[in-house]
DNA sequence: TCTATATGCATAATTCACTTATGTATTAAT
DNA sequence: ATTAATACATAAGTGAATTATGCATATAGA
């Protein structure tokens, strides 16, 4: 597991992210999906997981369906096209932060 | 200048990993020679840099020196032998924190 | 000359994204 | 039957940052 410390403010774009390389998905299926993806190294939290969903959803960068499985509610996530176009910014905004802090870090990061 | 959420759980290893590279520094210096490592896109603010290196400190990571230059008051900051051997550690760290994030995004880093 | 900018340290008040804790409820496994 | 997994939600608390303020010296330009 990785210091929370360093995931701080990179939790937004790694919803938006994952919902754009996969479609339509649930709070939990991302969970499980960001957990395989990052092979069991980052757990969401519920508590930080739906505040964030709540939020792009406020911002008008997700669109929710609710949907009944049986007895249980599942509400599904989708980019809206807004949200579409800020993925490929917030992505690369990310990479270029990693390249300035290699620099300052002096590291290679390949 | 970057997204200072990014930021946020990286200042410890930069001041860390910049005091390890080019030896007793003080806080105004530090801050010039990260802008200058960063291209001007991390600057770091006062209110966060000081605190934070009183903290390393009051760990025993980093030891201080206070110098008169003229009427100036100057506070040179060095690794202790434990400050020394955690940067190895926290900078590791942050590079795996990076390749995950990698992972999870779906991008190459280098 | 005076005035803004740079140098240099420090701390208090505030913000805000997160963790932790709690709550509710269904389903599957042992 | 009981636990663990699935599935959502929100309130309280934390803590590292930002913002604001304070003090003081040095320098450059108008």
């Amino acid at each position: 597991m990785h210091s929370p410390e360093l995931l701080k403010g990179t939790l937004q774009t790694i919803l938006l992210k994952v919902l754009k390389d996969h479609g339509k998905m649930y709070g939990y299926e991302i969970t499980q999906r960001v957990k395989e993806l990052s092979d069991g190294r980052i757990l969401l939290t519920e508590g930080a997981l739906y505040p964030s969903l709540h939020k792009l959803e406020a911002e008008g960068l997700l669109k929710t369906e609710t949907v009944m499985m049986g007895k249980r509610v599942r509400k599904y996530y989708t980019l809206t096209p807004v949200g579409k176009s800020l993925v490929k910014e917030r992505v690369s905004e990310f990479v270029d932060f990693i390249r300035t802090m290699g620099n300052v870090l002096q590291v290679e990061l390949n």
